[in-house]
Order: C-alpha cells, then structure tokens, then sequence
DNA sequence: GTCGTGTCGAACCGAGCGGTTCGATTGGCT
DNA sequence: AGCCAATCGAACCGCTCGGTTCGACACGAC
C-alpha cells in the first residue's frame, strides 16, 4: 500500500545482493541453510523420528529462528521436498531431443532416468515421500507430478512426435511412455525401494538394462 | 526333558482343540485377534504414528497381555507382516503351469500378479514397510523376498523351461523375468504407491495393461 | 469350594516430542 | 556512539509415547 519510487526499489534490491539486514525469516541463506540440516536429519531418520531439536542442532540454527522460518515441521518438510523435486529431475529432458537415432535418443534418456531415480539420494527421498503419502496427499500428488509423470509426459510427447514422423506406431501413448519408465528401471528401483539392494546401481548395469529396455521398445513399436 | 507317554500328549491335543486354559501368551486365537487389530492400525496410521494403546484398543486386549504375546513394537510389527507375507502372495503361481497357451499362462499370471501388488490392502503394507525400511533392513528383504522375488523366481523357472522347450528365446532370464513384473505393473503400482491414484485399477485396465506386457514380451522374446 | 493363573484395566514411569517464551547477545543501521 | 531488531540458547509447557506394575477378577483344574 505504501508508494515507493523506482529509487527506492533499486536501493534496496543492491542492497539484498550483498549484505542486508533482513526482515526475521526472510533471510534466503539462512533458509537454505536451515533445509539443508532438515534434510540431513530426514534422510537419515524419517519424516516422524526426526526431532524438531536434531534438525536444528543439524542445522546450526537455535530453535526459536527455525519456527520463525517455518510453522511447523510438516510445513518444513513441504518446502524441502519442494526445493528437491527440482534439482532431482532437471537436466535429463534435453537427453530425448538431443542428436542421434531413435535408439541412441531412447538409451540416452532411459539411462538418465534409471540413473536419477536408483541414486541413494532419490531412493531415500522417495521412501520419506511414501510413508508420509497418507496424511499428506498432496505431497505424494505433487512430488510424483514432478517426477515420473514429468518424465511421463516428455516421452509421451516424443513418442507422438515419431509416430507422426512414421519413425513409431504407438497406438497408446500413456501407456508406452508409462512401460519404458519401468523397462529403464527394471529389477533396480523395486529393490531398492524395498532395501533390498544396499548400493546404487553400476554404470554398467544402469546401461545394460537401459539397452534392453530400448530393446524390447522398439521391438514393440517400431515402425 | 519332563518324560511323557503317548497317552499324555493325545490328551493334552485333544483338550487343546477345544476350550483349554493357555499358558501365558500361548492361545493362539488371542495372539491372531491382536494381530488383526494391530493390522487395522498400522494400515491406517504407520508405523510411528500407531501407539500400543490404540492397538490395544483396536484390538480389545488390555495392554498388559499385549506384552505377554509380544515383546514390543517392533516385535509385534514383525510377527504381522510374517502372518500377511503369506496372506498376500499365495495362489498366483499356479497361473503359470495351469492349461493354455504361452500368452494365456502369461496374461493370467500377469493379471494375478497385477491385481494383487495393487490391492488397497497390499499396497499400503507396502508403504509401511518401505517407511520403515532403514531402521529394520531385514524386515524388508524378507517382504521383498517372500513377495516380488519370489514371482521373479517362478517366472523364471518358467522361461528356462520354455526355453528349453524352443518356445521362447530369453539370454537373461533374471532380467526378463523381472521386465515381466514391471511390464504387468505399468502406469499403476508406482502411482499407487505415491497416492498418485487413489483407487485400486479396475479390472478392464489390469487385463489391458496385462494383455500389452504380455504382447511386448512376446514381441522380444518368441522364438 | 477353593486354588491357581491368565487376563483385565488403570495408574504409573521416565523420556522425548512439537512448540513457546524470554532475556542475553550480536551486528547492521543511522 | 547508540539504537534496534534478528538471532541465540536454554528453560519451559502440556502431552503422548513405549513400556511396567499391580490388585481385582474370572474361570478352568482338581
């Protein structure tokens, strides 16, 4: 409601960018700084074990400034799996239109996929995301949009692209972007999910059931 | 060590059959109905989130003779996922050698295996399990192994055999059985998992998915 | 009938939880 | 220099947790 001049927006912007005394939790760095703790403390302990204290001892941050950041550990935990969602699945899209064949375009993306979905640190993201998907659905909805159906939905598109191009014929595009996601990951994800696979998977097996995922694909669908 | 005679025990099964008393923490009606009501908590609350005093509730056991049956949570959870491994995953792998051709036994075994790792009930033991993965590791191999490896294993068996019989031409059996898997799964299981749907997979949609992973797999492997 | 024992139920324990409060401290601002 | 607000840190709140204890009770064994 208060008017403010143009000098005055670009005085105070200058300022922000270095060195400002910020308004009580609005100050990003410490924000960040207090996600980063959190997520330490949730991966390693869970969404319930995890203790409000142990996150800000983990953080360095005094109990007090935390609640002044965050209402609550549940509106905590929100931002933080909001922050992840981008920086797990970013960079792999542009592996589809890049150069090459079919095969070479279908491998590239599938390996990024399996790649990024059985790392150790997505692994234990998810299992913090599904055991918490009861009482809070919506970040189950949200996290899952923009994960596999991120994924979902740029295949899909890819997957119209060449069947008009003649290059495919895929009569259901769902279900094919759906059935190439869980060839990439075949026998890795499920098993890690469930613990049963301690380490990540080698480049080389990533690669090798990448291959056959492509493989049986096109066995199916191409042209 | 105590000697008894052959009369003894006949007995002592006999009185057993009917209305006998139970040494502490032996009567096995008492010992499934807790575990029947600690099923409805855990299933509707999570591991954490599920107090002994709601299962005893749920239960209708005092909370002392909960103790004498199992020696704490963990225990008790234990012992409850043990008794719904079973439950869960019996009578789908006679599909696979029952009459029909290779994509009848296939499709029914796929539309089994499909209809039960999306059930309500198994998926959200699913997630429990998965929650709880990182503080008991053994407890979900053991799932993992009574559950999703143990489909692995008979599919297996039955492409070597199939093999054999110069029906199919599969290099890797391991890897083709667990495609198989994620193929029969596609587009629900994961979704499920992250609350993405809320509702189990109609029956049309499982036959369909069944029916397309069954066509993929023939398209790469027949001989 | 009386004894023995498995169960009940409620009180109880110490610990830890999420969340709040408040005085002391610090370091940018004017 | 002196103000002021963001942060600190420790104590504190009410509550619930997993787990224990114990007297009352009910019922099968003899």
């Amino acid at each position: 409601m208060a008017h403010m001049t143009m000098q005055d927006h670009t005085e105070k912007a200058e300022a922000c960018a270095l060195k400002r005394r910020h308004a009580a939790g609005e100050d990003p760095e410490k924000r960040h700084q207090i996600l980063v703790g959190a997520w330490r403390v949730f991966v390693e302990q869970g969404f319930d074990a995890a203790s409000m204290n142990s996150i800000c001892k983990a953080a360095g941050v005094s109990k007090g400034t935390l609640y002044v950041y965050f209402e609550n550990k549940e509106d905590l935990f929100v931002a933080l799996v909001e922050e992840k969602r981008q920086d797990f699945f970013d960079g792999i899209f542009e592996r589809l239109v890049g150069a090459g064949s079919i095969e070479e375009r279908l491998l590239a993306y599938a390996m990024g996929l399996s790649e990024q979905l059985n790392s150790e640190e997505v692994i234990r993201a998810q299992r913090i995301v599904i055991s918490v998907v009861e009482r809070m659905p919506d970040l189950g909805r949200r996290f899952y949009d923009a994960g596999a159906a991120h994924f979902l939905g740029r295949l899909h598109g890819f997957l119209r692209e060449e069947t008009e191009a003649g290059t495919l014929v895929v009569p259901d595009f769902e279900l094919a972007a759906a059935q190439f996601v869980e060839l990439a990951t075949t026998g890795t994800w499920r098993a890690r999910m469930f613990g049963r696979r301690e380490d990540e998977p080698t480049a080389e097996e990533i690669e090798y059931v990448a291959r056959e995922a492509v493989a049986m694909f096109l066995a199916k669908y191409r042209a």
